[in-house]
DNA sequence: AAATTGTTTAACATATCAGTTAATTAACTG
DNA sequence: CAGTTAATTAACTGATATGTTAAACAATTT
C-alpha cells in the first residue's frame, strides 16, 4: 500500500474545496484547454484563474505545457486516486447509516423499519 | 439522484484538507468519543480541537450530543458520500493514465486492470 | 521593430484559518 | 454551596486564500 505524504492529501482536498477549481477540473475532463480559454468561461479575472491553475498544478491535479503563447492545461485524474482511497476507507461505515442519509436529505416520509438497528453500531477496536 | 449544494462539497473538501481533522475522523471511526478525549490525543490545545470539531460539524461530517458534561462526537460517514461521488466521476479517466501514475509515484496502486481501455478516451467538445 | 495577444507576476485589500491563552458556561462532586 | 472538570467562546496573532488592477513577460503578427 502506497504511503501517501499527508501534505499531498492536504493539497488535493484543499484544491477541491473551491468550486471554481472543481469546475476547472470538470472543463479539463473534456480535454486540454488553454488558460485563456478557461478564463473566458468564468466570471473572474484571468489572474485569478491563473492562480487557481497554480493551486491545481501544485496539487498535481493538472499539468501545464507551453504551446506557443498558450499554456495548455491537462487534467491528471490519477492524482485524485489518493483522495478517493482515503474516502474509500469510510465507505464501509455507510451501510450502517443509510437511513440517516435519507433522514437528512429527504423528508422522513417512508417509515422504514429500523431492523438493522440490531447490531447497528459503530465498529470499535 | 440527489442534487448537492455546491457549498456542501466546499465544506466537505475544506474540512478534509486539514490533517488534524482527517485524523479526528479516523479516531471517530472507532466509535463515539468525547471532545476532551479527542483533544488529549493531539498536540494542540483543547480550544483548537473544539474549533476543528465545529468545522467538521458544520460540514456535517460529525454530530455532537451532550452527555452530562461531555460532548460525545459521532462520525457521520454517509456525509462523505457526495465527495466520493464527485471523485467517482473522474475514476473513468484513471485507466488512461495509469502509466503516468507509475511514472510519478511507485508501483501500481490500482488493483483493477485497465480493461476499460477499449473505449477509454477523454471526451471532447 | 512595433503592436497585439496570452498569461503570469506584483502589489494590494480583505477575509478566513489555525493556533494561542484567558475567560466563561455547564455539569458533576464533595 | 464551593470547587473541579469538560468544553466552548472571546480576543488576539500570524499565516494563507481569493480577489482586484497594473505591470511585466513571451510569443505572434503586421
Amino acid at each position: 500500500m502506497l504511503i501517501e505524504e499527508p501534505q499531498q492529501l492536504d493539497r488535493t482536498f484543499a484544491a477541491l474545496a473551491d468550486p471554481t477549481r472543481r469546475e476547472i477540473l470538470n472543463v479539463l475532463a473534456t480535454g486540454e484547454v488553454a488558460a485563456g480559454t478557461l478564463a473566458a468561461r468564468f466570471p473572474i479575472s484571468a489572474p485569478a484563474i491563473s492562480r487557481h491553475l497554480r493551486v491545481l498544478e501544485h496539487a498535481g491535479l493538472i499539468t501545464r505545457r507551453i504551446d506557443g503563447k498558450h499554456r495548455r492545461c491537462r487534467l491528471e485524474p490519477q492524482r485524485l486516486a489518493p483522495a478517493m482511497q482515503w474516502l474509500e476507507f469510510y465507505r464501509r461505515f455507510w451501510s450502517e447509516s443509510l437511513q440517516q442519509l435519507a433522514d437528512h436529505f429527504d423528508p422522513p416520509v417512508h417509515p422504514k423499519p429500523p431492523h438493522r438497528r440490531s447490531h447497528g453500531r459503530h465498529p470499535r477496536n
